[in-house]
DNA sequence: ACCCATCTTTTCACTGAGCGAAAAGAATTT
DNA sequence: AAATTCTTTTCGCTCAGTGAAAAGATGGGT
């Protein structure tokens, strides 16, 4: 049917084969050889040869059809990566303890690029639909744990980011920036922030930054519908176990993971990066 | 002609592309660009290149001090692979509302080759020490939820895994195939297995199997202190959990996911990983 | 049953992409 | 300041990787 990508004009072997991997996306996570090759855009013939290798090394897998998808590999190698072997390791026994005592929606998120990602987000209701993947990126600006990493972090990135012009989501979505530097300093003072159908109609949250040595490694934050409670009385909570973490963090410290967002370069405000940028 | 001792050269370039991947473990999240060449078996130059196209692939990230680490990439790749995202997410409520209920360890496990494979892990407490990291691979024949697998496991599966020699890990192992055998009836029997120190001394377990179709999926686990409480009396509330997935997993079948084991030949008993039965 | 379309797998001769020794450049340590 | 260990860049040779094409599966429509 209709599948056209984004074409990867890989030209060395190894952007080849990570055009390969980078063919899957949530809605494709299972792809025949042939789809597969044109997603990547790339001739079957090599991607054959290619997919073969990975499914060796599996990084792919093959269902009893002899569809491709990711292999068990990446997922393994995925909990090895920062973001979750440090942080949501550590984060979890929090949220949890969290999630136990206000029954609402936790969720945790980092910094990286002009973007937060979603790293843990718990839900027990069986039946919500889905919001957020883990693993979204969410604009910084319009959501509860975006604007606390946002106020925590550097001047200078903080400015860079009000420099850039903010996607409006919902009506109520701030996009002036005088009004989002009030805000700023108005969550630095209270130490927590807060979102209001910012990004979503219906969703209210409250988020905390996690700081690490001064350093804002990521933010706590409760979703909750509009209309249902105020936020505000789990503030105490949210707070306690956001500091909990952090204390955590600096303990730990010594086997120290590299921070993910250095470079404000990378990955372009929303939407799936395909490939960085790359001069010769 | 004789050869080099241990010169593999004869590795494609996207072997040795994984290679530099697979050079990072649990111990070593983060190598120097020398390390990653020594521990990858390749020569600096070749890794440096590499490396630095992975990077751009956002595979691998640095950090502050040019070290290398898995990259987020990675991590947004494993979100995409069967065992998270459609294992996990689904299950995941079902495994909250569990851990509510009874607040103690709760644990989602799969059949990966010969292993089991922890897919996720609750714990509440802030203190715990470490048992088993999700990622990690059990013998299925001394865990609550390895013996779940197994006994609803298709007969040539269960029959090949039995003709396997048994690891013994403490007093309590069983290592005889035709204990096992009368056990892994009872456990077909009665719905739901368990397992006192058979893997860690101190820790007891019991587990119930997802059966999607007939098949088993995966197994949904409670572990506790050996003399905490009788874990029998989770039995309703763990087969109501793992029914429930079951169903869930039935109707969003449509977009039906490779289930990960087919082959016993991949990873051979207890895998390549090195594997701590016993926290030291 | 047939054909036609689309899928996967294998082959193979050509060639430029990738290799890695080596040297230069940084950064530490002695 | 010399020694050591790390990172980055260069460059000519060669063989690994390429992809068109053909062969082999598979499937489904009539």
């Amino acid at each position: 049917m209709s599948e056209e990508p984004y074409k990867s004009s890989a030209k060395s072997v190894t952007a080849r084969a990570l055009a390969v991997l980078a063919a899957f996306d949530v809605e494709n996570p299972l792809l025949t050889l042939s789809q597969l090759a044109r997603r990547a855009g790339l001739p079957v013939a090599t991607v054959y040869r290619l997919a073969g290798e990975l499914e060796d090394g599996r990084f792919l897998d093959r269902d009893s059809a002899g569809r491709y998808g990711l292999g068990v590999r990446l997922w393994e190698m995925g909990l090895l990566t920062p973001v979750h072997g440090r942080l949501r390791e550590t984060a979890m026994p929090f949220l949890l303890n969290l999630q136990y005592e206000c029954r609402e929606t936790v969720q945790l998120a980092v910094c990286d690029g002009t973007n937060a990602i979603y790293v843990e987000k718990l839900t027990s209701e069986v039946s919500v639909p889905i919001q957020s993947r883990i693993g979204a990126r969410i604009p910084l600006h319009a959501t509860g744990v975006g604007k606390a990493l946002l106020a925590f972090s550097p001047e200078a990135f903080t400015d860079a980011i009000l420099a850039m012009p903010f996607t409006q989501y919902t009506p109520e979505t701030i996009t002036d920036r005088r009004t989002m530097s009030r805000q700023l300093a108005q969550i630095r003072q209270r130490g927590y922030a807060q979102s209001h159908q910012e990004y979503q109609l219906g969703s209210t949250s409250i988020a905390a930054p996690v700081l690490v040595d001064g350093t804002v490694q990521a933010a706590i934050g409760i979703v909750s519908y509009t209309l249902r409670t105020d936020l505000t009385r789990y503030a105490p909570a949210l707070l306690r176990a956001a500091d909990g973490l952090a204390r955590r963090l600096e303990t730990a410290a010594g086997t120290a993971y590299p921070s993910i967002s250095d470079r404000i370069s990378g990955s372009d405000v929303h939407g799936g990066d395909p490939m960085p940028p790359q001069a010769s």
